[in-house]
DNA sequence: ATGTAATTGAGATTAAGTTGCAGCTGGAGG
DNA sequence: CCTCCAGCTGCAACTTAATCTCAATTACAT
Protein backbone atom coordinates (compact mmCIF):
# COMPACT_ATOMS: atom_id res chain seq x y z
CA UNK A 1 0.00 0.00 0.00
CA UNK A 2 0.65 3.48 -0.11
CA UNK A 3 3.55 3.56 3.16
CA UNK A 4 5.07 0.57 1.14
CA UNK A 5 4.96 2.76 -1.73
CA UNK A 6 6.80 5.56 0.10
CA UNK A 7 9.46 3.90 1.63
CA UNK A 8 10.71 1.93 -1.50
CA UNK A 9 10.59 5.16 -2.83
CA UNK A 10 13.11 6.60 -0.25
CA UNK A 11 15.44 3.69 -0.05
CA UNK A 12 16.42 3.52 -3.70
CA UNK A 13 17.03 7.23 -3.67
CA UNK A 14 19.35 6.56 -0.10
CA UNK A 15 16.60 8.69 1.75
CA UNK A 16 14.93 8.11 5.04
CA UNK A 17 11.48 7.26 6.27
CA UNK A 18 11.64 9.73 9.33
CA UNK A 19 8.89 10.17 11.80
CA UNK A 20 7.31 13.14 10.61
CA UNK A 21 7.15 12.33 6.72
CA UNK A 22 5.22 9.27 7.95
CA UNK A 23 2.92 11.61 9.61
CA UNK A 24 2.92 13.76 6.56
CA UNK A 25 2.07 10.76 4.31
CA UNK A 26 -0.80 9.82 6.65
CA UNK A 27 -2.67 13.02 6.49
CA UNK A 28 -1.93 13.75 3.31
CA UNK A 29 -3.93 9.84 2.85
CA UNK A 30 -6.77 11.52 4.54
CA UNK A 31 -6.62 14.99 2.69
CA UNK A 32 -9.98 15.71 0.23
CA UNK A 33 -8.60 14.85 -3.14
CA UNK A 34 -7.03 18.36 -4.44
CA UNK A 35 -5.36 20.12 -1.64
CA UNK A 36 -2.36 22.73 -1.29
CA UNK A 37 0.37 22.09 1.24
CA UNK A 38 -0.85 24.93 4.06
CA UNK A 39 -4.27 23.06 4.42
CA UNK A 40 -2.38 19.97 4.43
CA UNK A 41 0.34 22.19 7.33
CA UNK A 42 -2.58 23.52 9.33
CA UNK A 43 -4.15 20.14 9.75
CA UNK A 44 -1.59 17.87 11.03
CA UNK A 45 -0.95 21.28 13.36
CA UNK A 46 -4.34 21.26 14.78
CA UNK A 47 -4.03 17.80 15.52
CA UNK A 48 -0.82 18.78 18.06
CA UNK A 49 1.54 17.35 15.49
CA UNK A 50 5.39 18.96 15.82
CA UNK A 51 6.32 18.59 12.15
CA UNK A 52 7.10 22.11 10.69
CA UNK A 53 6.02 23.45 7.96
CA UNK A 54 9.69 23.40 5.95
CA UNK A 55 8.67 19.72 6.47
CA UNK A 56 5.80 19.56 4.67
CA UNK A 57 7.02 21.23 2.00
CA UNK A 58 10.00 19.47 1.71
CA UNK A 59 8.33 16.06 1.81
CA UNK A 60 5.86 17.46 -1.25
CA UNK A 61 8.49 16.59 -3.97
CA UNK A 62 8.92 12.89 -2.54
CA UNK A 63 5.29 12.40 -1.99
CA UNK A 64 5.07 13.28 -6.10
CA UNK A 65 8.35 11.32 -6.43
CA UNK A 66 7.07 8.35 -4.94
CA UNK A 67 3.42 8.61 -7.21
CA UNK A 68 1.35 9.47 -4.36
CA UNK A 69 -0.11 13.13 -5.53
CA UNK A 70 0.97 15.25 -8.66
CA UNK A 71 0.62 18.76 -9.20
CA UNK A 72 -2.64 20.39 -10.60
CA UNK A 73 -1.80 24.10 -11.33
CA UNK A 74 0.90 25.62 -12.25
CA UNK A 75 4.57 25.53 -12.67
CA UNK A 76 4.87 28.81 -12.81
CA UNK A 77 3.73 31.29 -9.51
CA UNK A 78 2.78 34.27 -10.66
CA UNK A 79 0.19 35.73 -12.44
CA UNK A 80 0.61 35.98 -16.28
CA UNK A 81 -1.73 38.19 -19.18
CA UNK A 82 -2.18 37.70 -22.44
CA UNK A 83 -3.17 40.58 -25.12
CA UNK A 84 -6.45 40.31 -26.55
CA UNK A 85 -7.01 39.41 -30.16
CA UNK A 86 -10.42 37.79 -31.18
CA UNK A 87 -8.95 34.04 -31.88
CA UNK A 88 -9.96 31.96 -29.71
CA UNK A 89 -6.89 29.09 -28.81
CA UNK A 90 -5.92 26.89 -26.30
CA UNK A 91 -2.38 26.48 -24.70
CA UNK A 92 1.04 24.23 -24.28
CA UNK A 93 3.03 25.22 -21.64
CA UNK A 94 6.44 23.73 -20.99
CA UNK A 95 7.10 22.41 -17.81
CA UNK A 96 11.16 23.37 -18.34
CA UNK A 97 11.70 26.35 -19.55
CA UNK A 98 8.07 27.94 -19.64
CA UNK A 99 7.42 28.63 -23.15
CA UNK A 100 3.86 28.64 -24.50
CA UNK A 101 2.82 26.94 -27.35
CA UNK A 102 -0.74 28.48 -28.51
CA UNK A 103 -3.04 25.84 -30.73
CA UNK A 104 -6.88 25.79 -31.87
CA UNK A 105 -8.18 22.48 -33.12
CA UNK A 106 -12.09 23.07 -34.40
CA UNK A 107 -12.69 19.16 -33.95
CA UNK A 108 -11.32 19.66 -30.38
CA UNK A 109 -13.90 22.50 -29.83
CA UNK A 110 -16.63 20.57 -31.72
CA UNK A 111 -15.86 17.45 -29.48
CA UNK A 112 -16.58 19.92 -26.24
CA UNK A 113 -19.73 20.94 -27.37
CA UNK A 114 -20.93 17.39 -27.97
CA UNK A 115 -19.80 16.90 -24.50
CA UNK A 116 -21.43 19.22 -22.98
CA UNK A 117 -25.02 18.49 -24.90
CA UNK A 118 -24.52 14.91 -23.30
CA UNK A 119 -24.65 16.62 -20.10
CA UNK A 120 -26.86 19.07 -20.39
CA UNK A 121 -24.24 21.59 -19.92
CA UNK A 122 -24.06 25.27 -21.19
CA UNK A 123 -21.17 25.92 -21.70
CA UNK A 124 -19.84 29.50 -21.56
CA UNK A 125 -16.00 29.17 -21.88
CA UNK A 126 -13.17 26.60 -21.60
CA UNK A 127 -9.43 27.07 -20.70
CA UNK A 128 -7.65 23.91 -22.02
CA UNK A 129 -3.88 23.85 -20.85
CA UNK A 130 -1.70 20.78 -21.91
CA UNK A 131 1.47 20.87 -19.25
CA UNK A 132 4.46 18.79 -20.62
CA UNK A 133 7.93 18.89 -22.58
CA UNK A 134 8.43 21.62 -25.74
CA UNK A 135 10.52 19.98 -28.43
CA UNK A 136 13.36 21.36 -27.23
CA UNK A 137 13.24 20.34 -23.83
CA UNK A 138 11.76 17.14 -24.49
CA UNK B 1 -7.50 52.25 -31.81
CA UNK B 2 -6.69 50.53 -28.04
CA UNK B 3 -5.90 53.50 -26.50
CA UNK B 4 -8.95 54.73 -27.13
CA UNK B 5 -11.01 51.82 -26.08
CA UNK B 6 -8.86 52.16 -22.89
CA UNK B 7 -10.27 55.93 -22.40
CA UNK B 8 -13.65 54.97 -23.34
CA UNK B 9 -13.49 52.29 -19.82
CA UNK B 10 -11.74 54.83 -18.12
CA UNK B 11 -14.71 57.52 -18.69
CA UNK B 12 -17.63 55.44 -18.71
CA UNK B 13 -16.42 54.55 -14.78
CA UNK B 14 -15.54 58.03 -13.88
CA UNK B 15 -11.78 56.91 -13.74
CA UNK B 16 -8.67 58.95 -15.29
CA UNK B 17 -6.67 58.60 -18.03
CA UNK B 18 -3.38 59.87 -16.31
CA UNK B 19 -0.04 59.86 -17.99
CA UNK B 20 1.37 56.75 -15.87
CA UNK B 21 -1.79 54.48 -17.31
CA UNK B 22 -1.13 55.91 -20.47
CA UNK B 23 2.68 54.95 -20.44
CA UNK B 24 1.47 51.50 -19.08
CA UNK B 25 -0.90 51.00 -21.91
CA UNK B 26 1.84 51.99 -24.16
CA UNK B 27 4.62 49.95 -22.87
CA UNK B 28 2.30 46.42 -22.63
CA UNK B 29 0.99 46.99 -26.17
CA UNK B 30 5.01 46.56 -27.28
CA UNK B 31 5.50 43.16 -24.85
CA UNK B 32 5.16 40.18 -26.56
CA UNK B 33 1.72 38.24 -26.37
CA UNK B 34 2.20 36.60 -22.78
CA UNK B 35 3.54 38.94 -20.20
CA UNK B 36 3.84 39.70 -16.85
CA UNK B 37 3.77 42.13 -14.47
CA UNK B 38 7.37 41.85 -13.53
CA UNK B 39 8.21 42.01 -17.01
CA UNK B 40 6.10 44.78 -18.41
CA UNK B 41 7.22 47.10 -14.59
CA UNK B 42 11.10 46.39 -15.31
CA UNK B 43 10.79 47.42 -18.95
CA UNK B 44 9.50 50.27 -17.96
CA UNK B 45 11.92 51.09 -15.31
CA UNK B 46 15.14 50.14 -17.51
CA UNK B 47 13.21 52.53 -20.45
CA UNK B 48 13.85 55.67 -17.54
CA UNK B 49 10.17 55.90 -16.65
CA UNK B 50 9.01 56.46 -13.33
CA UNK B 51 5.90 54.83 -13.04
CA UNK B 52 5.88 52.21 -9.57
CA UNK B 53 5.20 48.98 -9.44
CA UNK B 54 2.27 49.85 -7.55
CA UNK B 55 0.80 51.50 -10.90
CA UNK B 56 1.37 48.41 -13.24
CA UNK B 57 -0.30 46.42 -10.58
CA UNK B 58 -3.18 48.57 -9.88
CA UNK B 59 -3.65 49.22 -14.05
CA UNK B 60 -3.83 45.60 -14.54
CA UNK B 61 -7.74 45.18 -13.98
CA UNK B 62 -8.56 48.00 -15.93
CA UNK B 63 -6.67 46.78 -18.70
CA UNK B 64 -8.36 43.65 -18.49
CA UNK B 65 -11.66 45.94 -17.77
CA UNK B 66 -11.01 47.65 -21.22
CA UNK B 67 -10.54 44.22 -22.75
CA UNK B 68 -7.47 44.61 -23.93
CA UNK B 69 -5.94 41.96 -22.01
CA UNK B 70 -6.99 38.35 -20.11
CA UNK B 71 -5.67 36.90 -17.63
CA UNK B 72 -3.95 33.22 -18.60
CA UNK B 73 -3.35 31.50 -15.60
CA UNK B 74 -5.50 30.46 -12.78
CA UNK B 75 -6.89 33.02 -10.47
CA UNK B 76 -5.58 30.91 -7.75
CA UNK B 77 -1.99 31.64 -7.55
CA UNK B 78 -0.52 28.74 -5.16
CA UNK B 79 0.27 25.01 -5.75
CA UNK B 80 -2.37 22.41 -5.63
CA UNK B 81 -1.57 18.84 -5.03
CA UNK B 82 -4.22 16.16 -6.19
CA UNK B 83 -3.92 12.23 -4.60
CA UNK B 84 -3.16 10.28 -7.83
CA UNK B 85 -5.81 7.51 -8.85
CA UNK B 86 -6.40 5.64 -12.01
CA UNK B 87 -9.12 8.03 -13.32
CA UNK B 88 -8.57 11.02 -14.75
CA UNK B 89 -11.54 13.35 -15.40
CA UNK B 90 -12.05 16.89 -16.45
CA UNK B 91 -14.07 19.68 -15.42
CA UNK B 92 -17.68 21.55 -16.39
CA UNK B 93 -18.13 24.34 -13.77
CA UNK B 94 -21.45 26.22 -13.67
CA UNK B 95 -21.00 29.47 -13.25
CA UNK B 96 -23.95 30.07 -11.12
CA UNK B 97 -24.65 27.20 -8.89
CA UNK B 98 -20.54 25.95 -8.88
CA UNK B 99 -21.46 22.58 -9.18
CA UNK B 100 -18.82 20.63 -10.83
CA UNK B 101 -19.45 17.87 -13.00
CA UNK B 102 -17.00 15.31 -13.73
CA UNK B 103 -16.29 14.17 -17.09
CA UNK B 104 -14.52 11.67 -19.65
CA UNK B 105 -14.09 11.33 -23.04
CA UNK B 106 -11.47 8.92 -24.63
CA UNK B 107 -12.13 10.88 -28.14
CA UNK B 108 -11.58 14.10 -26.56
CA UNK B 109 -7.95 12.91 -24.78
CA UNK B 110 -6.78 10.97 -28.03
CA UNK B 111 -7.56 14.27 -30.06
CA UNK B 112 -5.41 16.19 -27.72
CA UNK B 113 -2.97 13.60 -28.12
CA UNK B 114 -2.70 14.11 -31.71
CA UNK B 115 -2.48 17.75 -31.56
CA UNK B 116 0.21 17.69 -29.53
CA UNK B 117 2.19 14.95 -31.62
CA UNK B 118 1.44 18.02 -34.08
CA UNK B 119 3.54 20.49 -32.13
CA UNK B 120 6.02 18.15 -31.32
CA UNK B 121 5.30 18.24 -27.79
CA UNK B 122 5.38 15.64 -25.34
CA UNK B 123 2.42 16.05 -23.20
CA UNK B 124 2.02 15.08 -19.26
CA UNK B 125 -1.06 15.93 -17.84
CA UNK B 126 -3.46 18.86 -18.78
CA UNK B 127 -6.87 20.10 -17.60
CA UNK B 128 -10.10 21.26 -19.42
CA UNK B 129 -12.34 23.52 -17.56
CA UNK B 130 -15.44 24.38 -19.26
CA UNK B 131 -17.11 27.12 -17.72
CA UNK B 132 -20.78 27.44 -18.35
CA UNK B 133 -24.41 26.53 -16.72
CA UNK B 134 -25.79 23.38 -15.71
CA UNK B 135 -29.03 21.88 -16.17
CA UNK B 136 -30.76 24.10 -13.62
CA UNK B 137 -29.11 26.96 -13.64
CA UNK B 138 -29.11 26.67 -17.92
C1' DA C 1 26.18 -0.35 19.00
C1' DT C 2 28.21 3.13 16.06
C1' DG C 3 29.23 6.60 12.55
C1' DT C 4 27.59 9.57 9.45
C1' DA C 5 24.84 11.38 5.89
C1' DA C 6 20.29 12.77 5.92
C1' DT C 7 16.87 15.37 8.40
C1' DT C 8 14.80 18.47 11.52
C1' DG C 9 12.60 23.13 13.37
C1' DA C 10 13.15 27.93 13.99
C1' DG C 11 13.47 31.79 11.97
C1' DA C 12 15.46 34.66 8.23
C1' DT C 13 14.81 35.42 3.36
C1' DT C 14 12.75 35.82 -1.16
C1' DA C 15 9.24 36.71 -4.64
C1' DA C 16 4.92 38.36 -6.05
C1' DG C 17 1.58 41.16 -5.04
C1' DT C 18 -1.32 44.46 -1.95
C1' DT C 19 -2.34 48.28 1.05
C1' DG C 20 -2.36 52.82 3.75
C1' DC C 21 -1.34 57.26 3.44
C1' DA C 22 -0.01 62.15 2.52
C1' DG C 23 0.61 64.85 -1.27
C1' DC C 24 -0.44 65.51 -6.44
C1' DT C 25 -3.43 66.00 -10.77
C1' DG C 26 -6.95 65.15 -14.62
C1' DG C 27 -10.74 66.96 -16.37
C1' DA C 28 -15.92 68.26 -15.45
C1' DG C 29 -18.32 72.41 -14.37
C1' DG C 30 -18.24 77.08 -14.15
C1' DC D 1 -9.05 79.46 -18.61
C1' DC D 2 -9.67 78.45 -13.47
C1' DT D 3 -11.05 75.84 -9.65
C1' DC D 4 -11.76 71.97 -7.11
C1' DC D 5 -11.97 67.48 -5.49
C1' DA D 6 -12.41 62.58 -6.51
C1' DG D 7 -9.30 59.88 -8.18
C1' DC D 8 -4.18 58.94 -8.52
C1' DT D 9 0.53 58.64 -7.30
C1' DG D 10 4.98 56.80 -5.10
C1' DC D 11 6.74 55.07 -1.11
C1' DA D 12 7.35 51.83 2.26
C1' DA D 13 5.32 48.64 5.20
C1' DC D 14 2.73 44.45 4.90
C1' DT D 15 1.00 39.79 3.35
C1' DT D 16 1.27 35.24 1.45
C1' DA D 17 3.46 31.23 -0.37
C1' DA D 18 7.47 29.11 -0.48
C1' DT D 19 12.53 28.39 0.22
C1' DC D 20 16.85 28.54 2.57
C1' DT D 21 20.41 28.43 6.50
C1' DC D 22 22.31 26.21 10.16
C1' DA D 23 23.13 23.94 14.45
C1' DA D 24 21.23 20.06 16.65
C1' DT D 25 19.19 15.47 15.98
C1' DT D 26 18.22 10.87 13.98
C1' DA D 27 17.55 6.72 10.82
C1' DC D 28 19.69 2.98 9.40
C1' DA D 29 23.73 0.27 6.94
C1' DT D 30 27.42 -1.95 8.73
Amino acid sequence: MEKEKFREFLTTKGLKLTKERDEILHEMLGMKKHFDPEELFIRLKTKGSKVSRASVYRTIPLLIGSGLIEEVERVDRHAHYERVSDDHHDHMICIKCGKVIEFYSPTLEMLQNETCQKEKFKGIRHSLEILGYCEKCG
